[in-house]
DNA sequence: TTATAAGTTTAAGCACACTTAAATTTATAA
DNA sequence: TTATAAATTTAAGTGTGCTTAAACTTATAA
């Protein structure tokens, strides 16, 4: 049997797979903050148990097991979400931690009985949408980062990563909420930052910050 | 910081206290189903941190603190109970369970939330009073076990002990349900069973399962 | 009252998920 | 290409909550 632990680990390596789908060891100790020592020790044994495909000094691989086991664990974190800032108002830059711990500790049948109360709810309050039972995510619109757009631009905000701490409170400090319009008027070639008009007011983001932010395209 | 063993050893001390407000280490260990060591370790640990009074040989009684601790995971446990059965409906022999993994996982601050979409609800799905924030319960109806009723009594069902391993699937498989009225035909001398009617039907319970089904006299 | 049973503690040890420090491998930049 | 830095693994060790076995204390029943 799996636990808290090798849930974590599983759910944030796959929050961080990069294109090819592989992450390194000493990402998911950072991300995990913990000792690369310990992420060897827990690789073993999620590789031992089948969950990744790993070895000595190379990036790691979930198996299909794994995948569809974090992919849960994503439904489950999201849906809990869903009720927390739906039903309780719970503001959304709060659900995330107290999802975190709700989604150790709810059996399927508890899962599938929310998510049909809530009516079967397509995305979390951040935007990133919910797996079915099966593991399927539906494919949402085309979507990219403040950071792809250019002068002039016109979009609108689908999603803000939820996994970067006190990021969502500051971004809702400067104004920016689901669906919220944006004006791009300047970006800085020397750090990246972009300058921005929201609600018209005019508002300059790190390269860093914009990078979280998922928007799409009007104009 | 406590975590979640030491929350289920404050649980169960609190739930299985004798009149004296004291319960042995062995009733601990057998509730617990683990060993008399490991719950000689832990209360020394429980007693350091001053969650109990603990002397070697003797019984344990809460401190002040550990009462109010347990009795804060007593409200989160009924709370969650109350919304896995009223709003999810899920039945009454399965929230316990449940809910003994989600009062690990949730803030006062989700609690209250709760409690407050739920509006206020007074008892949990076996009829246990909730307590509030500042850990006061409700003094409820005079209530006594089915043991404690005589031949022709009628009496009307109040709570049902939610922490005994089948006993609720059971109960209701033979008629019985929180508000249910019964009415006591015989009592037998020598097991201490007892027979009475539930919707015209004769049914026999066992002593020590009518010891946990808590009733109102009507008659 | 005393023999025996039941309950409790102590001692030694285990699995787990971590740590730091040192050794080793791989990546990077001069 | 090689020196150095970064990443990874190995080794040794820690705290926690558990185990079994043995020692000890308290309760119970003849």
């Amino acid at each position: 049997m799996i636990n808290i632990s090798q849930e974590d680990y599983l759910t944030t390596i796959y929050r961080n797979l990069d294109d090819a789908g592989e992450i390194k060891p000493n990402l998911l100790a950072v991300k995990l903050e913990i000792s690369n020592a310990a992420v060897t020790d827990m690789l073993r044994k999620l590789s031992r148990d089948g969950f990744v495909n790993y070895q000595k000094y190379k990036s790691i691989k979930l198996t299909s097991e794994g995948e569809s086991y974090a992919k849960n664990m994503l439904r489950r974190h999201r849906i809990w979400e869903v009720f927390l800032h739906q039903s309780l108002g719970m503001p959304w830059d709060k659900v995330h931690e107290e999802a975190e711990k709700l989604e150790h500790s709810s059996s399927d049948e508890l899962i599938n009985l929310l998510e049909e109360f809530l009516e079967y709810p397509e995305v979390d309050p951040h935007g990133f949408p919910i797996p079915d039972k099966n593991g399927k995510i539906k494919k949402s619109k085309s979507v990219v980062a403040i950071t792809e757009l250019d002068e002039n631009d016109i979009a609108k905000v689908i999603r803000v990563n939820d996994d970067v701490k006190n990021l969502l409170s500051y971004v809702t400090k400067i104004g920016i909420s689901l669906g919220k319009e944006i004006f791009i008027t300047d970006k800085l070639e020397y750090d990246g930052s972009v300058l921005m008009m929201i609600d018209k007011k005019e508002v300059n983001i790190s390269n860093k910050i914009a990078s979280n932010i998922f928007v799409e395209k009007i104009k």
